[in-house]
This record gives C-alpha cells, sequence and structure tokens, in this order.
DNA sequence: GCAAGGTC
C-alpha cells in the first residue's frame, strides 16, 4: 500500500522512542508494519494503514526526545561580561531547536511536507503539551495546511490507544503557556543569579573546594537552592541544639521467660523534682497490678507499585546508592528491556495490568522463582490485588519487571541490585500482608502507668520476598488482669535529647516531593548539582552536610531577610502555572509580575551584597585576586561600545572617587573614557545624544566641584561622552583626569569591602571597632574552624541573645549554663545537708525555666531546693540521681517488697537507698520538708 | 561559564 487514492497522510509524532514503537504495534496490531530509519539514529518511522473514524489512513509513526527546543537569550546578552545581570530580566530571548536535535526536527520537516495531518501523541502532562507545540511550530513553518490533531492516552494499552486515535482533540495551547512561562521565569531568574554571584564572590574569595576555583560557577536555581536550604536548615538545627536533661522510671520484671521491660506512659518529664516525687510514690508502694492485657491481630502492608521517586528512595536506604546513579543503572534497565520506564509518578496499577503474566515470567528465578510460583498457586492464598498508591500521571504505569533475567553477562552489582528489588517489589505488592499477633500489658504502680508489648509472627507473607523490609517479633510472657507482682527493678533514669540526624539522601527526596521542587525524572540532577558545585557533601550514609560555600550563600541571602533558599517561590510558580493551564491567568501576566518580583528582588539583593561578602567573609580567606568582575557588573549604561562592538560602557565611580565611562568586555576590551577629576556626581539620564555613534549614547547629567573649575563654568552640566560635547572636552583638559597610578584596574572587591568596614568602623567578622575584617584577631583560615565562628556569630551575634539559655552578653559556646543546663548565680547558701556550698541557680528546663534553686556543690550530696519554696519555708531534698537511685526488690523469693535482701530491708523501714544499697539517712518529704511522711502522703501535694 | 524540563 503506498497511501495513494483517496487515504490521507498522517504524521503521528510521540514523545520518545519507545512510545512510538509502541503505539505503532498497537494500532497496526503487529500486521503491515514497517520501519525505516529517520534523519536520527534512535527516532525510526514506523509505516503502517489504519482507519480513522471510517477514513483509510496512511500511518507515519516517529517520534522526538522530550523537548525539540531550549530557549536562550539573543546573541548580545549571551556573554556573561555583555550586560548587566540585571538586563537578563527583559532580555529578548528566543526558541531555538539545539544542535543535537537538528535531525530529528529534519524528519519532521521532511515527513511533514508530504502528510495532511498531524498527530501528537506526546505525554498527556504540562511539558508533553508544550513540546506538542514545539512539533507543531517546526512542522506548520514547512507545511501551512497540516490538519493538527492531538490524542489523548492514559497509559500504553490497546484499548486506550485505539479509544485516543478514534477520539482525537485539538491540543491545549494553555498547558503549553504555562510550561513557556516556567521555562522563561527560571532561565531569567537563574541566569541574572549565577552571574550575579559569581562574578561578585568567585574572585573575592579563595575559595578552595575545587582545585581551580577561577573557574567555578556558584550557580543559583529554583530548584537547587531550595535543596540546598534544606541540607542546611537541618545542619542549623543541629547546630543549635542544646541537648536538654529528662528523666524517666523504668521497670523490669523477671519472669521465666526473661526479663520483660515495662516503660513509663508518660514517657520523660524534663523536671527532675517532678520525676522524683512521683518515683518516689512508686518506691513507696510497688506493686505492681495489671490493668490491661490487649490482644490483637496486626497487619503489616507491603509496599504500594513504586515510583520513580521510591525506587530511588529505597535503593538510597538499602544499597547506599545515590538517586543519579539509581537513574542511570534504571535507565540502562529500561533500555535493555527488563524493567518497565523508570521515570513514572504512578503507583497504583491499571485494572487491566495483567499482572499474573509478570509474576508468572519470574517462575525460573533460582532465588525468588518458587516464591512467584507460590504466588500464582491458589490453594496458598498468598495473592493480594495491589494497593494503591494514589498518585497517576496518566502516562506511564509503576516501575515493574518487563523481562525476565537471572543476571546478565554485562551487568554490575548495582545492575543486579536494582532488578532484584524492582522484581521483589513487584511481588510484594501482589502478595498478602504480614499477620501478627500483639499483646500489649499495662501496669498500675502506685497510680503510674507502664506499658510492654510483644509481637508473634504468625505469617510472614510478603515479607518472605520482600527481604528489604523486617519485623520483629518479640516474646511477652502471659499476664493476666488483675494479676500483682513486685518489679524487679525500678529506676529513675536520666537522658538527654538528641538532634535530629543530618538528612540522608532518601530524607532529601521527600523535603523535595513534599514541597514540590523538581519532578520525579529530574530531583536526582538537582541533588547532584549540589554536589557538583561544592554546595554539600554526602557521607558514606548517604547523609548531607553543607560545605562552607553552600552554608554561606544561603547564610547570606538569609541575612539580607530573603528567603531564596525556601521553596515557596517555586510554590508560588508552581501555583501560577496551574492558573496558565486552568486559563485563570494569562502567561504574560503571570510573566510580568513574577518578573517584576524577582527583578526588584535582584535590585536588592545586589544593594545588599555585603551581607553575602559578610557571609563568604566568616568561612574563606580574601583573595588578592582583582579581576574586578562585581565592578564590571554595575553601572548604568551608557552607550554601546564603538571598540569592541559586544559590550555596552557604564558609569562608574572608582576606589578614589573618580568617575569613568569603561566597557563590561574588560579586560578583553579596554576601552575607556576618563571623566575629569572635577566631577563630583555623575547621573546617567535619558536624554540621547543625537550626533553620536555608534548610539544611542545617553547624555550625563554632570556635577563638578566649584573651586576645581573655571569660574566661567557652570557647576551642573548635561553632557555627552561620545566626542561631540566641547564643553566637556575642554574641562578634561583644563583639570585633567584623576587616572590611579595602577591605570585602570577597578578595585578589589576585597579592598573595597574593608573600606566600607573601615567607614562604618566595624569589623565584618566581629563587630568590634579598631580593625579590618581582613586583620581581626578572631579569623580563622581553617574551615572547620571557621564553620564553628560562624554559627556563633549567626546564632548568637546576629540575634544579639545566646541560643543557649536567651540571655544577652555572651555567645552560646560560652554560655555559663552549657555544661549545668542552668544558669548560675552571685548568691548561694550553705547546704542543709552537708555544709558545702549551695550556689543559687537557674532553672533551664521546659517546666521550670526561669526558676530558681539552689544545688549542693558537692556530688555526693546533691542537696536541692526550689529557692520559692525556701522562701515559703518548706525544706529542700537530698537523693543520689541520675541512674543511681534504684529501688531492688526480691520478689521472686518473697513476692513483696519487705522481702530479703539489703535494699528491700531498708526500704521495708521507709529508708530510701542508693544503687549501691546503702541508706540515705535524712529523709523527709520532699514537698514540705516533714521528715514524718513522704511527698506521696503529703497533704500539700499539687499532684 | 547561567535554569529546569523533556529524553538518549
Amino acid at each position: 500500500m503506498s497511501g495513494g487514492g483517496r487515504s490521507i497522510r498522517v504524521l503521528n509524532v510521540a514523545e520518545k522512542p519507545s512510545v512510538a514503537k509502541s503505539v505503532a504495534t498497537i494500532l497496526s496490531r503487529n500486521q503491515g508494519l514497517r520501519v525505516r530509519e529517520g534523519r536520527s539514529r534512535y527516532n525510526k518511522i514506523f509505516e503502517f494503514s489504519y482507519s480513522i473514524n471510517g477514513v483509510p489512513c496512511q500511518m507515519l509513526l516517529t517520534s522526538v526526545t522530550g523537548h525539540l527546543m531550549e530557549i536562550e537569550f539573543d546573541e548580545r546578552f549571551r556573554k556573561w561580561h555583555s550586560c548587566d545581570p540585571a538586563d537578563l530580566f527583559q532580555a529578548p530571548i528566543r526558541k531555538v531547536v539545539p544542535q543535537d536535535k537538528v535531525d530529528i526536527k529534519r524528519t519532521l520537516e521532511e515527513e511533514a511536507r508530504r502528510c495532511q495531518w498531524l498527530v501528537l501523541w506526546l505525554d498527556c502532562d504540562r511539558e508533553g503539551e508544550n513540546i506538542a507545540f514545539e512539533v507543531i511550530q517546526v512542522c506548520t513553518a514547512v507545511n501551512s495546511r497540516l490538519t493538527i490533531k492531538r490524542a489523548r492516552f492514559s497509559a500504553l494499552i490497546d484499548r486506550e490507544i485505539h479509544q485516543a486515535v478514534q477520539n482525537l482533540v485539538q491540543p491545549n495551547k494553555l498547558f503549553a503557556d504555562a510550561v513557556d512561562a516556567r521555562q522563561e521565569i527560571d532561565l531569567r531568574i537563574g541566569a541574572s543569579f549565577t552571574r550575579f554571584q559569581t562574578m561578585l564572590l568567585r574572585d573575592a574569595f579563595i575559595i578552595d573546594a575545587a582545585a581551580d576555583d577561577r573557574n567555578l560557577v556558584l550557580s543559583y536555581g529554583p530548584c537547587q537552592f531550595p535543596t540546598l536550604g534544606f541540607i542546611v536548615e537541618r545542619y542549623w538545627e543541629i547546630q543549635s541544639h542544646v541537648a536538654e536533661e529528662f528523666w524517666t522510671i523504668n521497670c523490669s520484671h523477671k519472669a521465666d521467660e526473661g526479663i520483660i521491660s515495662f516503660s513509663w506512659m508518660r514517657g520523660h518529664l524534663f523536671d527532675y523534682a517532678c520525676a522524683l516525687v512521683i518515683y518516689e510514690m512508686c518506691v513507696q508502694e510497688p506493686t505492681a497490678t495489671v490493668t490491661k492485657v490487649r490482644k490483637q491481630e496486626k497487619l503489616k502492608y507491603p509496599p504500594h507499585p513504586m515510583n520513580t521517586l521510591e525506587l530511588e528512595k529505597r535503593a538510597s536506604r538499602y544499597f547506599r546508592m545515590s538517586s543519579e546513579h539509581t537513574m542511570k543503572v534504571a535507565e540502562e534497565l529500561y533500555q535493555a528491556g527488563f524493567i518497565s520506564y523508570p521515570r513514572t509518578e504512578t503507583d497504583c496499577f491499571s485494572q487491566r495490568t495483567d499482572l499474573h503474566a509478570i509474576v508468572q515470567e519470574q517462575h525460573g528465578h533460582p532465588v525468588w522463582g518458587v516464591y512467584a510460583q507460590r504466588l500464582l498457586d491458589p490453594g496458598a492464598g498468598l495473592w493480594r490485588n495491589p494497593g494503591n498508591g494514589g498518585h497517576d500521571d496518566n502516562a506511564h504505569p509503576p516501575i515493574h519487571p518487563t523481562k525476565f533475567s537471572a543476571g546478565e553477562p554485562g551487568w554490575s552489582q548495582d545492575h543486579l541490585r536494582l532488578y532484584e528489588l524492582v522484581v521483589r517489589h513487584f511481588l510484594a505488592c501482589v502478595s498478602q500482608p504480614a499477620v501478627g499477633a500483639e499483646t500489649t500489658i499495662e501496669i498500675d504502680i502506685a497510680g503510674e502507668l507502664f506499658s510492654a508489648s510483644g509481637r508473634e509472627i504468625l505469617a510472614k507473607n510478603y515479607l518472605d520476598v520482600y527481604r528489604f523490609e523486617s519485623w520483629g517479633g518479640s516474646v511477652i510472657p502471659t499476664y493476666v488482669l488483675g494479676q500483682q507482682f513486685v518489679p524487679t527493678t525500678l529506676t529513675l533514669d536520666s537522658g538527654v535529647t538528641r538532634p535530629p540526624p543530618l538528612l540522608s539522601e532518601a530524607d532529601l527526596l521527600t523535603c523535595m516531593d513534599k514541597e514540590g521542587i523538581g519532578t520525579d525524572a529530574t530531583m536526582h540532577d538537582h541533588i547532584k548539582k549540589l554536589l557538583d558545585r561544592f554546595y554539600a557533601t554526602k557521607d558514606v550514609n548517604t547523609r548531607f552536610s553543607p560545605t562552607n560555600l553552600g552554608e554561606a550563600l544561603v547564610m547570606g541571602y538569609d541575612d539580607m531577610g530573603y528567603k531564596l533558599w525556601k521553596p515557596y517561590l517555586r510554590a508560588v510558580m508552581e501555583q501560577d502555572m496551574k492558573a496558565v493551564s486552568q486559563g485563570s491567568k494569562r502567561k504574560t501576566e503571570v510573566l510580568e509580575s513574577c518578573l517584576q518580583q524577582m527583578k526588584a528582588c535582584f535590585l536588592d539583593a545586589r544593594v545588599n551584597k555585603v551581607k553575602l561578602l559578610e557571609a563568604m567573609a566568616i568561612f574563606f580567606e580574601r583573595s588578592n585576586r582583582s579581576s574586578g568582575d562585581e565592578q564590571h557588573a554595575s553601572g548604568e549604561v551608557v552607550r554601546p561600545c564603538g571598540l569592541c562592538l559586544e559590550s555596552d560602557m557604564v558609569l562608574r565611580q572608582n576606589r578614589d572617587g573618580n568617575f569613568m565611562v569603561g566597557c563590561l568586555g574588560y579586560p578583553q576590551c579596554r576601552n575607556v573614557v576618563w571623566l575629569p577629576g572635577s566631577v563630583s556626581q555623575a547621573i546617567v539620564t535619558t536624554n540621547i545624544c543625537n550626533s553620536c555613534n555608534p548610539g544611542p549614547v545617553r547624555m550625563i547629567q554632570f556635577t563638578f566641584r566649584r573651586l576645581e573649575i573655571p569660574p566661567e563654568y557652570n557647576t551642573v552640566h548635561l553632557g555627552c561622552i561620545g566626542g561631540c560635547d566641547q564643553i566637556l572636552s575642554q574641562l578634561i583638559e583644563i583639570c585633567g583626569t584623576r587616572v590611579s597610578a595602577r591605570g585602570r584596574g577597578p578595585p578589589s572587591v576585597s579592598s573595597s569591602v574593608q573600606r566600607s568596614n573601615m567607614r562604618q568602623g566595624a569589623c565584618i567578622y566581629c563587630h568590634q571597632m579598631g580593625h579590618s575584617s581582613s586583620s581581626c584577631p578572631s579569623q580563622f583560615s581553617g574551615s572547620q574552624n571557621a564553620r564553628s565562628h560562624g554559627r556563633n556569630v549567626q546564632s548568637t551575634t546576629r540575634q544579639g541573645i545566646c541560643i543557649h539559655c536567651h540571655q544577652t552578653g555572651h555567645s552560646s559556646s560560652n554560655c555559663p549554663s552549657r555544661s549545668s543546663g542552668a544558669q548560675s548565680g552571685d548568691s548561694s547558701i550553705s547546704c542543709n545537708m552537708c555544709g558545702a556550698p549551695c550556689p543559687l541557680r537557674t532553672a533551664n528546663t521546659t517546666n521550670n525555666r526561669g526558676r530558681k534553686f539552689y544545688s549542693c556543690q558537692s556530688k555526693e550530696c546533691n542537696f536541692f531546693v526550689w529557692e520559692d519554696s525556701l522562701n515559703s519555708g518548706t525544706g529542700g531534698t537530698s537523693v543520689q540521681r541520675a541512674n543511681s537511685f534504684t529501688s531492688t526488690t526480691n520478689s521472686g523469693r518473697n513476692g513483696g517488697f519487705g522481702g530479703g535482701g539489703r535494699g528491700a530491708a531498708h526500704a521495708a523501714a521507709g529508708t530510701f537507698v542508693s544503687a549501691t544499697g546503702d541508706p540515705i539517712s535524712g529523709r523527709k518529704c520532699f514537698v514540705c520538708g516533714d521528715p514524718s511522711h513522704f511527698a506521696n502522703a503529703c497533704p500539700n501535694r499539687g499532684y
């Protein structure tokens, strides 16, 4: 069949070669399907006959590989020095087909010329719709008569595809518009901030991250920076964590089955005194009564079908593979046909997927083949229809095996691992949950509740194949309701709060997913970028720390008050994109408002660049290099350069206060006009000179110093530097210019900052007067020291209070309360118990923050009393503290508190014992000080 | 030399 007669010739274009092949195979029913090469070796052309709504069609089905086009700035703005980075917010941009996609474009052009219809089979998401319009642009450019149609399909299965082609619709321009806006905003923000911060910082400091830091790019991007922000924020959280002591009561009981540990149902208390009172009550009446025995069946469900995010997280957790490497290996397995498409959000299988067939294929595997066989055995009862994770990208199924393998010759260890994960995960998904019998026992000791639980695994089910997860079993003896026993041990133990751990790769992916940073196909790229840019490092446990560079950048913007490192910006953009795709906002409207805001933010950041410099100075030594990139980047444009014809010339003031108009192409282009030394002020106006070329040349409003120019000249003059201005020429001749001895070299960043510091009179490191930051005695050059120094500046000086005790006047590192958990005061009393000094201190625990107490300095004594209770006439107490105040009973033999053993004898007499069994004498009620009763019997007890 | 998004 040649496509002659009345049949229509239809060019069909899919997003990727694999989809073209699948659609062609489905539509042709694999009959009469021909394949030929296109211009691009990856994108074949499939041909077959088909009938659309009764109309005979000669179908051509080919593909692109994702986006066909990119946006870029016009030539004039592409060189870093060719313009002010602020110009990038409005510089002209265009869409072009990059060199590596030209072959695909040619194929489309050649085929489109000979077709009447163009049917778009791009993925049904916003990016897919945008690619559709790229294809339309290329095809209609060579054939304007094309009828354009869109196929909507949600899975590559027969019914969907046949249905899609019989119900063709129009492409959705709004979806494509949303992506256009996103692309433009990303490019403009990314390029402007990247150029700005690179040129500002790279040459001003010795950044030891890279071997050659002159090639370092300090990139900014709306996805990479929030990702860095997550890492830095967690790091700061850990740095500022102040360990707080807490107290808990532990109880154990020795039974025939072993020792059972009961945990206190209050968890823990931060108030020692309160914990102690309760503990005293328990020791006083230690008999435990079983108040609840709960037995129930618990199910542990298998995971949902796996999408990209889960694949990356699990490969990181189970194999410590980086997300970037995981995706590389997954792509190779996909290309070789062993697993399904690895970039998918979908975590539920379509009803129509033949899950049994996928299981069937694994029957022969030497390790999990038997499990796969059991799954399909109805008698085993192991099968379960997979769960639904609630995500569906309407384009791809969850990741699952597509071809059996027991390992291929070319596979690495990671190929084997990842294939195994995909297969085992799939088999787990279609398996019954694990079943356990859980027993929970609750006991009551003197009104306090404690609990213990045990689990018996009844059926492992999916856990038999999913070796990556476990579910521990533990034995618990039989207790009956109302049963009484005396605990074997009852201890008051202390612990300290710990900071959260550094973010793992899986944690980071979770944060990104939650805040909408990146897509399933790009998240790993953003993480890798942070490592490539030396913003973060990853340890062997896949946990991320910021580098000095990463922390300094975030700190700099944070100090400016900008949340550019937070995910909000991306979230707002995402909302706007949604509004555009739904038609409630126009693309131009979103672009205008977003770029306007970001430009204002950019200009403001530039004004506040000292914050970035200060933050960098905390971690890095100043460099002597003087590239002056920063100065080049700033200044008002006066005219295009007539010498290099590439860059603009801008008005600037050098460090001595003299004005010049220099080319931004410096040092390649050294074109410069020095202005008279008598100029005190120069402002670029919007007036254009109508005689000088190349134009436009903007006029400058000059103000001269009265005493430095002849009396016949005005102090104010609107002049042109293009060569036409006689007055300016005369003044240059009369007054001369004040070119510095070193010539045009612009001031180095370091010297300009030092100068501004001196002017303000304070060092940017320590905020003290009398020296500059470069000679600050507190400056460390070692990076680790620099970081800890930086943290102190960050958390104490900046906020003005110690993060530990919340007092002013010292930093957290030398906080007097740091080691003791409380702040020492001046006054002290003599210890009621041993006579040693008891200084007055201030509690810093959650429940008693600010409350004063006296505490004996003698570790053996530890007399303790609240100041307010002392004033009200109540007494103090002396106890053995942390981990050592133990009541040892001998319930096994005597079944009672008053039984044998040294401790028990004292306890029976109402005396407290230490862990060594020695009595603690002189006990009296903690609440009121009365020795005739314990606190639990005190009439004044408030709880 | 800048971004993020497709996909190979």
